[in-house]
RNA sequence: CGCGGGGUAGAGCAGUGGUAGCUCGUCAGGCUCAUAACCUGAAGGCCGUUGGUUCGAAUCCAACCCCCGCAACCA
């Protein structure tokens, strides 16, 4: 059968705060497992993002703090990149979208739209400030909301009754800048043509098997856009020069500080990070940017050898070893090569289902190739606090980093995972986390485990004279649970069912605890050493083929309980494609003494009074402007 | 207002036409190898409301109610 890449696309997180649990929560951890799951198997996978950079919300967070947008946006990337590292995220390649490549992918992808006719000017009225020189933003303005009297609407949105707004609906319009009269001028901006396009995206729904596998709050979502029809959406913006500039070619928007509106290429950044990637393992490989072969998007090459040497550098991105076999971007891009899975949260749903693949659709129908579109698209709901959503201004927040700090890897992912908001939204309480660590990953799987490798080093390990394991016939029954968690999991985290995969390694804990129990191998041991023998080496191939189930999943529970067992849990060679062979095959444990320095392997957590708690639920001070 | 998602045992969730399931919690019993962990059993739900289709509805249709999101420093 045909050796299918995979390309897992992770949302861009923005750069204008940190990440709190709602982020791995949300679309981190999905990416990750699937990242990990896909690697083990021996596909050809790889997993790129980066920060958003751009943007009004950065914009407006650097202005409040005084420092240059770039800056600022630079410092929470850092920020970003070292959580990223810290959760354990094996991505290919995080980048962010300020570099040389992003911007050249996204005007080459600008400029091909635009001569095959999917980009049309419009004309629209803003409001300009002589004061500071630009256009101002709608958010920029302020003034009293004409449907409940607010005064300080601002000029997109009432936040005190919720009406979208326009800057000419406002009352008594101000700049958030300062004193000043306020006029209007006409700016012309580029807008994507969306109603062009929609054709093309029916089509391609029509015919889209893998759509109906979707998560049927993403399926409507999608469904809602393209029933309201879409309608030409504008990708560029006065902004002062503040973001990816537009192509050459179009001085005077240049000039006149234009740049593409952030949707338009924080998108694009999946491809632009893929031909990066591509770069960087060409010029690891050869020394040398100047053969680079990039089509069939035409990228100047000798350009970007600066930049790729920055990125080889890596200082200010996270890029592992693993890329798969082929350094050519294009094959994780083109249709029939290579199947995509995207991760983000909700609120992204309609700019990946629509406007990205109507972007790509567009590319592919002007290139004359076929470009991949989003194949699997797995947005989950919100992960909510106290019942409302996280939120800084208001403390309503969980820090990710000091989270995974405070409880670890384990406790935190598997609480993640096995609660994940797939369906609906989820709302955390610590309660609701100890319960799941003690009486869920603890007391099941780290239980199991723990009773026995105990056992095994206090009856077996120092015996003489016995069967080797390799002799030994492990009970079918022990077998077939193996064999079916193995095919289960596989099936159920190709369809994104994080949650339920997960469940059915705790169910063949549970059957192994029952197994424990039901053999009272504390009792055959003193009279039937032999018949022990065989259900101790059905507990180990247990315990040692849930640690491999467990790979994606709890990555530090899995490489111990190897380690206690002297195996190791290697990434077969790409082009395998088989989970199942992770499987461990017979075992291989003949010489396995003594555990040494052998410890529970799941803390329990106890709760914490209820000071200590406020202290879990604030995001600490702002120290971010330094 | 509009669009979308959700409303199933105390809690969190599965379940898209055919005798209501899972995990946790609770209660009772068993075991004692194991981190007061494990195993067995029980109690606990008129599947948001009302009406309709059907031999039969949690599941399909209609109306309504409640929660969440789409607009906020936010996935």
């Amino acid at each position: 059968m045909s050796q299918q890449k995979i390309i897992i696309a992770v949302a861009w997180p923005y750069a204008n705060g940190d990440l709190h649990l709602g982020h791995p929560a949300g679309y981190l951890l999905p990416a990750d497992v699937m990242n990990k799951f896909q690697r083990l198997r021996g596909r050809d996978v790889i997993m790129v993002s980066g920060s958003d950079m751009h943007g009004t919300p950065v914009a407006v967070k650097a202005w409040k703090d005084g420092v240059a947008p770039q800056d600022y946006a630079l410092m929470q990337h850092k920020r970003h990149m070292a959580v990223m590292q810290q959760l354990g995220l094996e991505y290919s390649l995080y980048t962010h979208t300020a570099t040389e490549i992003h911007a050249q992918v996204v005007q080459q992808v600008f400029t091909t739209l635009d001569k095959a006719g999917y980009i049309i000017k419009q004309k629209t009225e803003q409001f300009w400030s002589e004061k500071e020189h630009k256009f101002l933003l709608d958010r920029y303005i302020e003034g009293t909301c004409p449907f409940c009297g607010f005064e300080k609407a601002r000029g997109d949105q009432c936040d005190n009754c919720g009406h979208a707004l326009t800057p000419d609906e406002l009352v008594n319009p101000y700049s958030i800048f300062g004193d000043e009269e306020l006029v209007k001028r006409v700016s012309t901006n580029y807008f994507l043509d969306l109603a062009k396009l929609q054709p093309l995206l029916e089509k391609h729904y029509a015919d889209n098997a893998d759509f109906k596998i979707w998560r049927k709050h993403v399926q409507a979502t999608t469904q809602a856009w393209l029933a309201e029809g879409l309608m030409p959406r504008a990708i560029t913006r006065d902004m002062e020069g503040y973001g990816v500039a537009l192509p050459v070619g179009y001085e005077i928007e240049r000039e006149e500080g234009k740049v593409t509106y952030v949707w338009f290429e924080a998108v694009t950044g999946y491809l632009s990070a893929s031909v990066a990637l591509s770069m960087l393992g060409k010029h690891k490989a050869i020394a040398s940017a100047s053969s680079l072969e990039i089509s069939p998007l035409a990228i100047d090459e000798a350009a970007l050898i600066p930049a790729v040497e920055a990125l080889a550098r890596g200082e200010d991105n996270i890029s592992d070893t693993y890329a798969g076999q082929s350094l050519d971007w294009q094959s994780y891009w083109l249709a029939g090569q290579a199947k995509s899975y995207y991760f983000m949260g909700k609120d992204n749903i309609p700019f990946h289902s629509v406007i990205w693949t109507a972007m790509l659709l567009g590319l592919s129908q002007a290139l004359g190739v076929s470009f991949n579109t989003p194949d699997i698209l797995a947005a989950n709901q919100y992960l909510n606090l106290k019942g409302a959503k996280f939120s800084k201004s208001t403390g309503n927040i969980i820090d990710t980093k000091k989270f995974f700090e405070e409880y670890g890897s384990d406790a935190s992912r598997f609480f993640l995972i096995s609660r994940m908001p797939e369906n609906k939204d989820y709302d955390f309480t610590m309660q609701e986390f100890m319960d799941a660590n003690n009486s869920e990953l603890l007391a099941n799987l780290g239980n199991f485990v723990n009773r026995s490798l105990v056992f095994w080093n206090k009856q077996f390990a120092l015996a003489q004279s016995e069967k080797k394991f390799s002799e030994l016939t492990i009970d079918s029954e022990v077998i077939s649970h193996v064999d079916k968690a193995f095919a289960d999991t596989a099936q159920l985290l190709e369809e994104c069912k994080f949650a339920k995969a997960l469940s059915v390694v705790t169910e063949l804990g549970s059957f192994a605890n029952k197994y424990f129990n039901d053999s009272q191998i504390w009792t055959v041991v003193k009279t039937d050493r032999a018949g022990a023998q065989v259900q101790m080496a059905g507990m180990l191939y247990l315990a040692a083929n849930i640690a491999r189930l467990l790979a994606p999943f709890l990555p530090e529970f899995s490489a111990n309980v190897s380690g206690y067992l002297g195996m190791k849990i290697e990434r077969p060679e790409v082009g395998r494609d088989d989970w199942k062979s992770l499987q461990l095959p017979e075992l291989e444990l003949d010489s396995l003494g003594e555990i040494a320095e052998l410890k529970p392997l799941i803390a329990r957590l106890e709760m914490i009074e209820e000071g200590n708690e406020e202290n879990q639920a604030e995001s600490g001070s702002d120290d971010q402007t330094s």
